[in-house]
Formats: C-alpha cells, structure tokens, sequence
DNA sequence: GTAAACCCTAGAGCATGGTCCAGAGTCAAG
DNA sequence: CTTGACTCTGGACCATGCTCTAGGGTTTAC
C-alpha cells in the first residue's frame, strides 16, 4: 500500500506518517523502483495503536519505548513500569488542576462581575503583596477565610 | 530600579523580564543615558501578578488581557468571564485526564506484569483493530467486561 | 586603570507534535 | 500525449514560554 493509502486507512495526515517514521516509530518501508514507499497493512494498526496511545496521554517517545518492547518481546515488566509512570504523571497534573479549579472557583464567587475592576476579588489576589509562592497558601487563606 | 535587581525581587529570569516586554504584559520601562532599563518598584508586584496568574493556569495571552483590564480599569464582568472560561478549560481537561486514568489502571491492573510482552493486555488493547476511535468507546468495554 | 559584574541587541534554540512548502518526479485515465 | 492526482526530498513554520548566545557597551569596586 501507498502512503496515501495507508494514511486514509489510519486516519492521519500523509506527513505525519513520514513524520512518525524519521521518530522512528515506523520502520522505513521498502520502496517501489521509482522510490514511493510501499508499506504492509499492519502499517495501519500500528497506526492505531500510536493513536490510542496518544488518547490514553502517552508521548511520541514513550510510545516508541512500548512499540519497541512489541517488536522484540521484551518483557512486560516494563510495559508495566511505563504504564504505572504515566498514571502517577496523570494523577499529578489531575491535583495540580484540582488545585486551580478550587482557587477560580472561589474567586469566581466572591467576584461580583459588576461595575469596574476596582475592588474585584481576582485581580486583588492576584495582585497581592504575598510572601507565598504556591497556589496551595492561596487556598489556605481562602479557605480560613471563608 | 535595574532589571537585574526586579528580576531577583520578583523571582524570575532577567530574560523572562524582557520576554514579558516583547510580549507586551511589562510596559516598556524608562532608559538611563546609556540606554538600561529603570523600572518603577510596581513593577515587582505586576511580576508577581503573571507568576500567580501562571498558576493558577492562564496563559501569558490571558495575563495580558486581565492585566489590560486593570491598567485600564475595565469591567469586573469581563475579568470574571475569562475566569469562567479558565474553569471550563480546567473542567475539560480534568476530564479528558480522568478518563485517562480510569483506563490506564485497567489495563495496569490486567497486566500480570510478568513474562514476556505476547498476551500483554496494555500492548494488546492499544494493537485491537476495533472501530472506535475514542477512549470513551474503550473505557465502554473495559467496563462491561469487568 | 583594570577586572568583575552588570547591561544591551537581535536572533537562535529547546521541547512537543505535527503541518506545510517548493520544486521535482511518477503514474493512471482519457 | 497531456492532465491531474499522487509521491518524493529537505527544510521552514505553527504555538507556548522561555532560555541562551554572540558580540558588544557600562558601571563599580579595588
């Protein structure tokens, strides 16, 4: 198949197929005599399986470690370990935007949304002459606060 | 004030000083005569203003425009709405991270986690040649078949 | 007076994941 | 034989938010 074949098939663009192959998630394909590349259908699952691996938050790179371990066997062990690294990546910026979320929505409440910028809640926090650094005091001024 | 000194009272890089001015958040300061930066001490404050904003999940566009609404003393309602539009960001991604999650610890706690990679339940769902394109459709089957 | 520490500019480079371009060759249909 | 659709290459470009470099000038302390 060609490339724009197996592009359609996959559902990416044509680039991005070259583009996966020079990130070496793509063996090079063999060539027809005019240099077109010419690739197997399994082209296509592969295809899919880089982007489902892109829905579940894996990177290029850590979807070439796991394509990697696919094509030579290696254990599942390892697998494993990437899986587990990328929950505990997702359960940290999950905290991080619960953090935000609760500090804008409490902001978001206190601001009346009428008349000037004077006075508004929002701007006053994130204007203040605070010592603090992190959001998280933020929250527990808020919080003692409310 | 001199744009080393801001830099280390606000906490931030000499070149995020003048990063911040390109991008038009810091307006441009004074000169000496020999053509370096004086800031006025506000300036301190208005840094801090981006590094919480930061936090808190604006962008540098979104900075620059609550920062406009101040300097120009615009209506709350308008600082409110893109704070509105922050937390629905915020709510969305939380999803899309949750619905991540709630399919990574599936698979993970599928995974033997030993043995070689044939029979690997991560592998084999990112390989399946099903239809769905979307992780919702997966979490779908993970579920009933729990 | 000289050396360290500071400042200036324009522009390049990093990471991420593509996307697009020019200029050229190839292939199939009519 | 020509037209249009397809493919090739290398490299530039997008957004985001910095960070660093080269090649200068300035200021300050000794």
């Amino acid at each position: 198949m060609r490339i724009g074949q197996i592009a359609v098939a996959a559902d990416v663009g044509i680039d991005t197929v070259r583009f996966y192959e020079r990130r070496g998630l793509l063996p090079e394909p063999q060539r027809t005599r005019s240099g077109y590349r010419s690739y197997p259908p399994g082209t296509i699952t592969r295809l899919r399986f880089i982007r489902r691996a892109k829905e579940l938050g894996f990177s290029l790179d850590e979807i070439g470690s796991l394509l990697a371990l696919q094509d030579t066997g290696g254990p599942k062990s390892e697998v494993k370990a990437i899986t587990r690294r990328k929950l505990a990546q997702i359960d940290t910026r999950i905290i991080a935007l619960s953090r935000m979320r609760e500090v804008l929505q409490q902001l978001d409440s206190e601001c009346s949304g009428t008349g000037d910028v004077r006075g508004c809640p929002i701007i006053e926090t994130l204007s203040e002459d605070a010592d603090c650094d992190e959001v998280a005091e933020m929250i527990a001024v808020k919080r003692s606060g409310s």
